[in-house]
DNA sequence: AATGAATGAGAATTCATTCAT
DNA sequence: CATGAATGAATTCTCATTCAT
């Protein structure tokens, strides 16, 4: 019953990203576009009212169904939030893997995930709220899992950041603490940034990449002028 | 049922608001203790399980009550929220008030905010846990409130850096983003810190120090070696 | 449980009428101040909303105490309501041998009822609405204590009707019905009649009175034209 | 607990206003058939206990139901309240219509809506009862629906007043009054009328239109004798 | 695959009433 | 005589889920 200390997160707001692609599940059935369109109106309720605060007739009525139809597609409430937390980490990673294997390979590995990191967040917002506000509603062997690959996308980070200190590029005392930090520090933007505001995402990518290059320890870089 | 060290973070803020009536929080009368046990145990339990999954009836077995004397107390579940809430806000306001008055004169600001910002949010968990997670479930009216003291408390960190700016100790593009990838970061602390893991507060303290620093572009903190 | 057909009463909207003298109890006292001011919240609640429908705390609201100190002067909310009935009927028969007294001896004893009637229940139409609507939420004894006194109040008429009859004056087929007959038309004046309206209260005795007469097949009272 | 033959009076309206949806009466699917149930249980619930006083949980219960079963068929305990009153003011008025269409052009009108109105009455005696208690516990937009069909019903009586009176029937100086007092004298009837009493309906049908003519100063209808 | 109706549990809140102070 | 706090039961209504059609 006591579950002291659980995810806290900051990405209040959420929500300002472009929907899921439908064709997630690949489903051009009948049946598989209607379990689209409710992992989509779950996803927007999720992160607009929280899991426990949305029914499943709520999620019927935005998809314009009755409730009993749901269960043709989920198991459970609970199935549709792991699906969708298991799909936002599974792809999380996937895109990491692919934009990794675009990325030049002289390219600064640690540009390359701040980068990444802010566009995809940025681009996926409600599915990210959702990941970190809702982890515990997950049941435990859900949980589980959704925090392997949480783990598994931090040691991505953590990876990076000692080679740069074998490298002496970076002076860190201990990497899983600046992952932590830097990882809490980008993920913070999307509760901040509004399409319509004056900053551009390229500019937020540069901002932050100074500051963590800063926190890090490293020589600014100096192909750009000081930032601002 | 129980899963703890999920993910934390955020941006913060905070302000000088309206004090809720000091009455509230009084322990003197029979009636004042009895509201005290319910915000103690609305606390807990909203901070483990969420503002929507907890009912009223679960409040009221906490405190030792049956669920109508609860309303003796506070008008409606809402209003549990939002005093804990207001207060928290109040609370945090009050105690940088505090350890900025008790600071030296000649000590470092930011050293000083960051200090304090680790400790009362370690010290606090739980209000702040609720206050970034349980926002978007207050009515319009409570949340303009608590975000106004939110801005007051950012402006406060603000503030310190656009001072380091101009004595040329910071370079510092933008500085409200710096506050929010600040705050994101120092928040972020409680999420995953344990007490009875391998590093002290003072320790975290250091790190942090020096990462927010290095952040700023600041010179490092020579007085110590490499924070380690 | 099953209580069928009872008071069906029509003096919707009710409340048009002076209040109770405060008086009706005597009392002095802070207490039966006190006593009297709950009874005239009472009064118009019950009126306005039914007896189930209105709350002791609506009560207590009204009089401007708390709802436990209800129970200073009254047992339950259905000695409340209790209160307000039998001192109703007994106020009305009281009412009634005040005027019969003071009627001169040559008066038609008929126009002295109908006369009577319209003024008492125009004046106190709070008390009547309630006597009607709320006879079944009276426990069975108190419902026994009132239909005695209505009963009571109803065979003054049908006397009256009986006298007539004998006299040749009235041609009835059933004292009994032409009594209900009439009584239900009196009572339904103070469900339309507004103080504002066109109507003076002596014209309607004016106008009601001709139609009992009428329907008694009296000859018409010729010492004023055809009335209108 | 059963306390009958309490006291019903009360002036009476009715229009033709528009039809609830007319499956709201179906009985062709088992939602419906349930509907019908759920309608016919309040009605006898709200007509011995009052709307107050009924609670959802009896009505389901004497549906043969779980309670929330009853929002599979009505949205709120209002709204079972509204269709009761609502289908009955629409009953009445097509009941009028069928019957003046049925009646004999040469019928005297005003015998045709006496014994219509009786005859209805003690036919429908929980609607009408219903209909006459519960008008306050109606939400505004509902009452006045019912209210425009109330007055509607008491224009056919004025209309039949107006006509008799410009032939030289009748006598009467306020026909709006006349209207409501002759409705209050026949709405009464249901308050005292048993079917194991002495008095069968057709009587008590002679016996109010003579008493109803006398009160219009008609000339008594010689084809009977002295009413009795 | 969807509907309409149902269940059984539980939600927030209110109720009449009691009682120590 | 009034208060403030409490009880225990009840209130309307909503919940996730099931299932025959």
């Amino acid at each position: 019953m006591d579950q002291s200390g659980k995810g806290q997160a900051g990405t209040l707001g959420g929500a300002a990203g472009k929907p899921a692609a439908p064709e997630d599940t690949r489903n051009s059935t009948k049946g598989g576009q209607t379990a689209a369109r409710v992992r989509k109106a779950a996803l927007r309720l999720f992160a607009r009212q929280g899991y426990a605060a949305v029914s499943m007739r709520q999620i019927a009525a935005e998809v314009g169904v009755q409730p009993g139809a749901l269960y043709n597609h989920f198991a459970t409430k609970q199935d549709i939030l792991k699906a969708l937390m298991l799909e936002h980490m599974r792809d999380l990673l996937e895109a990491w893997g692919d934009r990794r294997a675009k990325a030049p390979k002289d390219a600064d590995p640690l540009e390359v995930f701040v980068s990444f990191h802010i566009c995809y967040h940025l681009s996926r917002s409600e599915e990210v709220f959702i990941s970190y506000m809702e982890l515990r509603n997950l049941e435990p062997e859900n949980f589980a899992e959704v925090e392997r690959q949480r783990q598994a996308y931090e040691a991505i980070l953590t990876g990076i950041l000692e080679d740069g200190r074998k490298m002496g590029r970076y002076h860190i005392a201990e990497p899983r603490v600046a992952t932590r930090a830097i990882i809490a520090m980008l993920t913070g933007i999307p509760a901040w940034y509004r399409e319509s505001g004056s900053l551009t995402v390229g500019r937020i990518e540069k901002i932050y990449l100074d500051m963590v290059r800063g926190s890090l320890g490293a020589a600014p870089d100096l192909t750009a002028g000081e930032s601002g």
